[in-house]
RNA sequence: GGCCCAUUCGUCUAUUGGUUAGGACGUCAGGUUUUCAUCCUGGAAAGAGGGGUUCGAUUCCCCUAUGGGCUACCA
């Protein structure tokens, strides 16, 4: 296994935005392809023409581009087994096709859809259950019921027919999973699976056992939903005389509330798109467009159901790349925690000052504010811890720059019930003020050092409301010394006149 | 209903026969911060239940329960 080229796949449908799920699929691929020196590879399978969604596909792309999980070859990207979309395969699934008819593993089924829902209900009327398989398939309109001759008659006058895979009962198979180990599934519980649909296009079952081969696929990463189908699949390899790829089915993200895998219907009360989804007038915002970074959100993903051991939690992309192995893989469904990647996202923050540094920069522009780079440094030095998104930082550090636009309204509501009291002592700290020389952080701290100790957390509250805006914020020390004398009594004549 | 898969704190997980069952998020309490946040310290919090196997089971086996998947001319 280590001696061959390692290729694997990420197959999406395009029937709208790509979920957390699936870009957790993308991203195990990509980290075991990478961990291999193997090739990653996008293939989309569009052989459902009713619930393709226009944009998917580009949507697909650009998500993979965020998270840094770009293909090596495939849609967008080229290589020598194009085409890799499905819809434009279909010569080789009908070739392929053809081959099982004639070597007796595939039949003709002229049962329309409608036909088959009739007798679901009958059977289910009856307290059973109706399956297309060798209990019943002799008792139905297929060919395996028809002479040669009477098979051509019915091709010609019936242009609407499926082709449907023959499973023989009595067989007890083993496949191997590399999360899972050994899974037995006898043949008698499969039923006759449609290969062709009556459109003439492939089902997923035919379409990825055939491409998986021809694509020199090795291994099969993909959602654990897929494993019942996995006996099918083997039967396929089996009556194609391939080898099959190693198989690995991931366990499914699971919904906090109510019940069932995540999806792309039931909206969760957390963004379950990494990039923002347009659908008509409705724009859905995802984790990018919410402020999160495609690192945090990638190590957050890497981390639902797979770890490498240890106790350490932050890995990059390369990290992860290094450590990956399939086999660490938890085997049980998992429910995603919106709070962890809050946390994970402010992890990344901090480290990434740069950042926040060039936003600033752009904001002072936007605002047309002056600004020195070592104060813009020291800005953020000192509000950083108080952010989980970069775009939260103008808001707890606009005061170093510029007077507060809006005060809090129930302090204010309860300053202007006094206002006289309150104006007169502010005059009085603004005379103060002046005699302050220099007017450095020290100097500051011991002016209020002379008020009694209730008069001057009062003293502090008042002029922490004049200079931000409402009670919370940096040590107020700090902020005076920065912002300076001049605008400190410009901020404190302020509020006088906003309370008189 | 049938078949398949799973089951360690609320959540993500470590521990693959011998641990005071560890960590992280969250939560609670205390401390630092003359505000708030950060930060620090500490607490509560888990092997679904029942049988085996074994000197010893969270770990292996069986049953039950629960959860999930599939049961489409969807992927």
């Amino acid at each position: 296994m280590s001696q061959q080229h390692i290729r694997v796949r990420f197959a999406p449908s395009p029937t709208g935005p790509l979920h957390l799920g699936g870009v957790r699929t993308a991203l195990y691929n990509y980290l075991f392809a990478k961990k291999h020196g193997g090739t990653f590879i996008l293939r989309i399978e569009d052989t459902d023409k009713k619930r393709f969604v226009p944009n998917s596909e580009s949507y697909i792309l650009k998500t993979l581009k965020w998270c840094h999980i770009e293909p090596d070859e495939g849609v967008g990207y080229g290589g020598p087994y194009s085409p890799y979309h499905q819809s434009k395969r279909i010569n080789i699934y009908r070739y392929y096709i053809n081959q099982l008819l004639n070597n007796g593993y595939a039949y003709y089924a002229f049962e329309t859809d409608d036909d088959l829902g009739i007798k679901r209900k009958e059977y289910k009327n009856m307290g059973l259950t109706f399956s297309y398989n060798y209990e019943n398939r002799n008792k139905l309109d297929n060919s395996l019921n028809m002479t040669k001759e009477q098979l051509k008659k019915k091709l010609d006058i019936c242009s609407s027919y499926v082709i449907r895979f023959k499973i023989n009962p009595g067989e007890k198979l083993k496949m191997h999973d590399i999360i899972r180990g050994w899974i037995t599934i006898h043949t008698d519980q499969l039923d006759d699976k449609i290969l062709l649909k009556s459109d003439g296009v492939a089902t997923y079952h035919l379409a990825s056992t055939i491409d998986d081969h021809l694509m020199k696929i090795t291994h099969v990463i993909r959602g654990e939903e897929w494993l019942s189908s996995l006996a099918l699949h083997f039967l396929l390899y089996r009556s194609f005389g391939w080898d099959p790829p190693n198989f690995a089915h991931l366990p499914l993200i699971l919904k906090k509330d109510g019940k069932g895998k995540i999806s792309k219907r039931n909206p969760e009360n957390f963004p379950i798109y990494p990039m923002q989804w347009i659908n008509g007038d409705t724009i859905i915002p995802g984790y990018k467009e919410l402020g999160y970074f495609p690192d945090a959100f990638v190590n957050m993903l890497a981390l639902l159901g797979w770890n490498p051991g240890g106790k350490r939690e932050i890995f990059s992309l390369q990290e992860l790349v290094k450590t990956f192995s399939l086999s660490r893989i938890k085997k049980s469904g998992v429910f995603f925690d919106i709070k962890k990647v809050y946390w994970f996202n402010k992890k990344y923050l901090i480290s990434k000052k740069e950042e926040v540094f060039s936003f600033m920069c752009k904001k002072m522009q936007k605002n047309f504010i002056l600004y020195e780079k070592d104060y813009l440094w020291k800005v953020i030095h000192l509000t950083i811890n108080r952010i989980h998104f970069i775009h939260e930082i103008w808001e707890h550090s606009f005061y170093f720059f510029t007077p507060p636009s809006y005060y809090d309204t129930y302090f204010l509501r309860k300053i202007k019930n006094n206002h006289e009291q309150i104006i007169f002592k502010l005059k009085n700290a603004k005379l103060s003020l002046y005699k302050i020389n220099p007017f450095t952080y020290v100097n500051v701290k011991l002016f209020f050092q002379k008020y009694e100790n209730k008069c001057r957390i009062k003293m502090m509250q008042l002029f922490r409301f004049a200079l931000v805006g409402n009670l919370k914020g940096v040590d107020l020390f700090t902020i005076l010394e920065m912002i300076g004398k001049k605008e400190s009594i410009q901020r404190l004549d302020n509020l006088i006149n906003k309370i008189k």
